[in-house]
DNA sequence: ATGAAAGCGCTAACAG
DNA sequence: CTGTTAGCGCTTTCAT
C-alpha cells in the first residue's frame, strides 16, 4: 500500500510548483530558474521520487527500450554482439529486451510482435533471414530495425557486418594455396542469404581464380553447434576434402575434434579455418586459424546506428549514405592451417 | 501519421460496443456473450488491432516484463541460464530486459534502478554478491527477486542453485584420492559469499576428512575468464599443487592450456576438475572432468519461481517452504583427471 | 452481459 | 520561467 505512492504530483505539491515544472527539471529542460530547480531537486531527493517509465512511455510515445532478437544467447558469436549492443544501449540510457528466436521463423515473428506490442523504440535483428510475414511486420511499423552481424533477404534493412564474400574468398584462397586437394565450405543453410549470396559466391570466386572446378558436394550444411560439427566430421573427411572453411566457430571446433578423434591430423592431413574468432578458437588444440571480426563492435555499431535512426525524423530516414556499414575483418593464422 | 491509430476505442466504435467489452475479450474475460465476442474479434482482426502494452502496464500496474541482471552475457555459464530464463518467460508471456552488470557493484545498482523505473514485475539476479545499497533497493521495493545460479550475502532472497559446498567437497575428495600432492582451489573472490561460505568450506571439509592441512596459499583468486586462467597457470603450478578444482570453466580451460603450453602434462602431472559443464569443457583437449549442473534448468526454475512470487499476494509471499531451491548436481569424469 | 467513467503517472502544447 | 489542461491507451470498479 505504501508503494510507488510518490508521483510527480506529490513532488509538485510538496515543492509548491506545478507538475510541468517537476517534469521539466526531471527531464533537464533548461527553462527552469536555478532556484526552483534546486527546490524541486531537494524534494525529489527527500521523497526519493523515481519517475515511472511506463507512464512516461505512454505520454511521450517513447519507451527508451529496444528489442533485440537473437537466435541463441548461448552462441558465443551472438552473445558477443549482444554485449556490445547492451553497452551502447546503456550508454544512451536505453534498455534491451532480449528475445531468443531459436533461429525459428515462427518464433521470430512471434517475438517481434511481442516487442512491437511493448512499443520498443527500435529493433536489432540478429539472424540470417527474415520470413515474409516478418518483413511486412517491419515495413508496416515505422519502428527502425537494424540487422546486426548478418545479411538478410530484406534489402531495405540496414545492416552492420563484415564483407562475408571477401572474407570467405580470402580464406578459401589461403587454403587452396596450401592444400593439395579439395577445399570444403561448411555453412548453415545453403539457402540463407548470407550463404547463398555471399559466402558461396566468395567460395566460387576463389575457386575460379585458382582455376578449380566448383563441386556442390563440397558444401556442407550444419546447424550451428559443436555437436553438429563433430558429427559431420566423418562425412567431411570422407568427401575427400583436405581442408574446410567453417562459418561457425562451434562447428569448426566440433569438426576439429571430430577429425582428431577419428585419427585425422590437423593441420597435417586436414586444415581448418574458422570465421568468427570467438574464444573457442583459442581454446581448441590446435588453436583454430580464423577470420577475425570485431564482434563487440558489430553490436556496438548496430546500436549506435539504431539510436540515430530512432532520433531522426521519418522523412530523412530514407536518404543518407548507404544503409550498410561494413566493418573491417582480418585473418589470424594459428595452428589449424600450415 | 498513420501509425498506431487503431486503439481499443477504434475497435469499440467499429464493433458498436464499449471499450470495456473490447478489453474483456482481449483479456479473455468469460463474461462476454459469445456473439459479441465474435463480433469484436472480427473487428480486431479486420483492423489488425494490437493492444498497447505500455498503456496496459500503466493502467494495470503490471508490465509482464522481468528484469534480468547478468554479470556478462558472454560467459557461457550465465548465457545458459539466461536461455532457460527466456524460454520459461516467453512461455508465461513475459519478456526479459537483460542488463549486464559487468560484475560491478555500482553498475549493478544502476541497472536495477533502471529496471525498477521501468516497472518490471520481477527481477532475476545473477551475481555473487549484493552491495548494501542494492539490498535496500530490493527490500524497499516490493518487486520479487530471485537469485539464479549463485548465493549472495542477502539471506532474504530466494535462490535457485546447486549445493556448492557439497559439490566442491566431492571434487576435492576425488582429487585428494588420486593425487600425490597438494590440491588447489581456484575461485573468484575469496570474499564473495559463494566462495567464502560454500566452496572454501567444502574444500576445508574435504581436506579435514582426509587428514590434510589447510593452506591458504592453495586458494587462488581469478577473474572469470580464459585469459586469467591461462595467466595464472604458471603460478598455480609453481605453488606445488598437483591438482585443482576450478569454479569457472573458462578459467579451467585457461589453466589447462596454460599448463600444457608450459610443458606440464594434464592429467599425468596435474589434474583439473571444472565446475559448470559448459560446452567449453568438451572442447578442450584433454576434455575437462567436471561437476555437472543443470544450467538451463537453473534458469528455467528461477523464472518459474519468479512467476509464482509475482502472482502471489504480498501476504503469503513470506511463508511457504524454504526459499531456496537446490537442484541436483553431478560429476562427469573425462580426461583431465585420472 | 455490457457500459460509463475515473483514473494510472507523465508529457506536451499552449498561455501567460 | 511557470502553470493549466488535455490527453497517451488501457483497466477497473460500479452501475445497470
Amino acid at each position: 500500500m505504501e508503494k510507488q505512492s510518490v508521483t510527480i504530483y506529490t513532488v509538485a505539491r510538496e515543492a509548491r510548483v506545478s507538475m510541468a515544472t517537476v517534469s521539466r527539471v526531471v527531464n533537464g529542460n533548461p527553462n527552469v530558474k536555478p532556484e526552483t530547480r534546486k527546490k524541486v531537486l531537494d524534494v525529489i531527493k527527500q521523497l526519493n521520487y523515481r519517475p515511472n517509465a511506463v507512464a512516461r512511455g505512454l505520454a511521450s510515445k517513447k519507451t527508451t527500450t529496444v528489442g533485440v532478437v537473437i537466435p541463441d544467447v548461448t552462441n558465443a558469436y551472438f552473445a558477443e554482439l549482444a554485449l556490445g549492443i547492451d553497452d551502447i544501449a546503456s550508454m544512451y540510457k536505453y534498455n534491451m529486451i532480449l528475445t531468443n528466436s531459436d533461429a525459428d521463423d515462427r518464433k521470430a515473428l512471434q517475438v517481434v510482435r511481442g516487442l512491437m506490442a511493448k512499443q520498443v523504440d527500435g529493433i536489432i535483428f540478429m539472424g540470417h533471414d527474415i520470413p515474409e510475414e516478418l518483413r511486412q511486420e517491419f515495413s508496416s511499423s515505422n519502428v527502425p530495425v537494424v540487422v546486426a552481424g548478418s545479411v538478410t533477404n530484406d534489402d531495405e534493412l540496414p545492416t552492420v557486418r563484415i564483407d562475408y564474400q571477401e572474407a570467405t574468398k580470402q580464406a578459401i584462397k589461403y587454403l587452396i594455396e596450401r592444400v593439395d586437394g579439395p577445399v570444403a565450405l561448411v555453412v548453415g543453410s545453403k539457402d540463407s542469404t548470407i550463404n547463398k549470396r555471399y559466402r558461396i559466391e566468395g567460395y566460387k570466386q576463389a575457386l575460379q581464380e585458382a582455376g578449380k572446378d566448383f563441386d556442390e558436394k563440397l558444401i556442407f550444411e550444419t546447424h550451428d553447434s559443436y555437436a553438429e560439427g563433430y558429427k559431420q566430421s566423418q562425412a567431411i573427411a570422407d568427401s575427400g576434402a583436405k581442408a574446410a572453411f567453417v562459418s561457425d566457430d562451434g562447428v569448426a571446433a566440433g569438426l576439429l575434434n571430430g577429425l582428431t578423434d577419428h585419427g585425422v591430423k590437423v593441420p597435417d592431413e586436414f586444415q581448418i579455418i574458422a570465421s568468427n574468432n570467438t574464444k573457442t578458437t583459442e581454446i581448441t588444440r590446435p588453436k583454430l586459424t580464423t577470420i577475425t571480426q570485431p564482434l563487440y563492435d558489430l553490436g556496438a555499431v548496430s546500436m549506435r546506428l539504431l539510436t540515430k535512426l530512432m532520433n531522426s525524423k521519418d522523412e530523412d530516414k530514407e536518404d543518407g549514405e548507404s544503409k550498410d556499414v561494413i566493418l573491417e575483418h582480418g585473418f589470424e593464422k594459428r595452428q589449424s592451417t600450415r
